[in-house]
DNA sequence: TTGTAGGCGTTATCAT
DNA sequence: ATGATAACGCCTACAA
């Protein structure tokens, strides 16, 4: 690799005039740079990013942490982050740290030494450990973090759609066309994500002054996906006062609920209404197209990805807790 | 933030002894290392990756430049590159480039100057100016294409699906089953990769002695994915001698297909059969499920990250073009 | 308009 | 076992 001493070489000058080239600053007779101009492009000459970096301090660069490998649950987030960084001369680095708590903030220590100038933290679960260094870490360094893993009074910005009041508008929008036996399949692992989500649901059942019937709850491993929301569906079908209504905690139920309703010639949505939770894009590619609760993802990536660079630009501002509100998409099946 | 000075004055050390700690080179008395530690701990101390790859000349970062935002077409890719990242103690950094020429040049570079050890590159098209500016990179940083975008001589790595190959393969797939009236939907837009899979689906018919129907192949646009396979599948069937089996250049197509066929009654596979290109993870999740032509994106995302590091590793190697075969997922539409 | 010199935070060499 | 000193490639006063 040509340094810019090689370049000052070739064209006969010193390095400084080089760089005053290169940073565009300083005034310099078009005879010189003409020369350096075409010592640089006879070398093929790039700049050392580091080296700059390590003389101005700046990174330009923030990093994306990820609970999981790429899938397409984070890939609108991605998009949203993007389109804010995108246009602002940044770059990003994108890195799942898998669910293991010592890996990820091995990952987040590894960002900072690479002297990212902000980090947008994504995490399933509250770790108390890692609480802790992320609440140390974000004096040194802008953070936001994309989830519900920290207490209000903890002060690092955070992101995240409500899931409670977003649920509790779909099962009140379910009340309204006059459901009142309403299903719900959640997640058998309580993370707060998800648990807030069944709150919103008994609060509107207790606003509606429906009674609740522990029954219509039924609980489903996220690994099964599909199959389990149609097995799931089976049993709350099978019930001697089966639901008009089905909420699942996420749409991949919802997609094998359809699917039991389907072959059990149960219509929808005259005879069940169903509503999931996420928007997948596949939901709109279903026939009947599913209902559901959008969290709104895009928004997501793109609000904390704003609120990051505000605080890169400006570090005295504070932390900021935005609780997005995420919208019913109403489709086919409610 | 504190440097390894501010370490080094605290524990009463020089800091060549900090360094060594740091590094768990040379000999420290166990008490000096436990002063060091100890100062690195008050003072949260993280070494400045900048500085120390300045001096070592390794980032241990790799880049990976998509020519889109991320979108559930490149997660399997991504998570594969991923598989062998994660292991390697290397980072990750991940951009989306835009198909705009210009901006994937100022991508690469701006990767170059960011000293990245390696770059995965992905392109839709053949730009004939990046192209040599691919070519007079790859002289300084190991460079993987993704893509069908360089000629065989031209000496820069490359991992794809064998397109022609595997299409050839599904046509023959339907060709056993007896069907002999194939219909093709293709783009309409002629990019090489999509390109070598209808001509996979010509060879396919030739290699059979079946005569070549022009009225069997559409084209769609395919940004209308879904609603294009539809629309498509109406004109076959309303052909004087409709097909007997439909396939298409990308599964989104294939579902708009299955949908036509469900809506006017006809069985699949029984009367139509319908063969898809990708393997999306939709594919699973229809009824009837899709029997698709698989690129095994998760495989070529490990295989192009595997000869990336080969080439890291021993930058002597040279080039190697590698065409992956990929595979039939019979399921059942065919 | 151009050049000289010092420093960013680290590692590596060579003494002590 | 520890420390002084010179790089790494660039930027930036300041001097000429």
């Amino acid at each position: 690799m040509s340094t810019i001493i090689d370049v000052a070489k070739k064209a006969g000058v010193s390095k400084t005039t080089v760089s005053k080239i290169l940073s565009g600053k300083g005034n310099v007779r078009p005879a010189t740079l003409e020369k350096v101009n075409q010592a640089m492009k006879e070398l093929d000459y790039i700049p050392s990013g580091f080296a700059q970096i390590m003389r101005t301090g700046t990174a330009k660069n923030i990093a994306v942490l990820l609970p999981e490998q790429f899938n397409h649950g984070y890939s609108e987030i991605l998009r949203g982050i993007e389109m804010v960084v995108e246009s602002s001369g940044y770059i990003m680095t994108v890195c799942s740290t898998g669910v293991n708590a010592e890996n990820q903030m091995d990952y987040l220590r590894e960002m900072v030494r690479r002297q990212v100038d902000g980090i947008l933290f994504f995490s399933y679960a509250r770790i108390e450990k890692n609480v802790n260094y992320l609440l140390r870490l974000s004096k040194k360094v802008p953070i936001v973090v994309m989830d519900n893993i920290l207490k209000e009074d903890e002060p690092i910005s955070m992101v995240r759609v409500d899931g409670y009041n977003l649920t509790r508008k779909a099962a009140q929008y379910l009340i309204d066309k006059g459901r009142t036996r309403i299903g719900y399949i959640r997640y058998e692992s309580k993370n707060a994500a998800t648990l807030e989500r069944y709150e919103g649901y008994l609060t509107a059942l207790k606003e509606n002054g429906i009674k609740f019937d522990p029954k219509l709850v039924r609980e489903a491993n996220i690994e099964s996906h599909i199959t389990a929301g149609f097995e799931q569906a089976r049993v709350l079908m099978h019930l001697s006062s089966p639901p008009t209504a089905i909420m699942t905690v996420t749409d991949m139920f919802a997609i094998g609920v359809i699917d039991y309703l389907r072959e059990a010639k149960i219509k929808v949505p005259q005879e069940v209404c169903v509503m999931g939770f996420d928007d997948i894009p596949l939901c709109n590619w279903l026939s009947p197209k599913l209902t559901t609760a959008s969290q709104g993802q895009l928004n997501v990536g793109r609000t904390a990805a704003k609120l990051l660079f505000e605080q890169i630009q400006n570090p005295e501002v504070g932390f900021r807790k935005i609780l997005l509100p995420g919208d019913l998409i109403i489709r086919d099946t409610a």
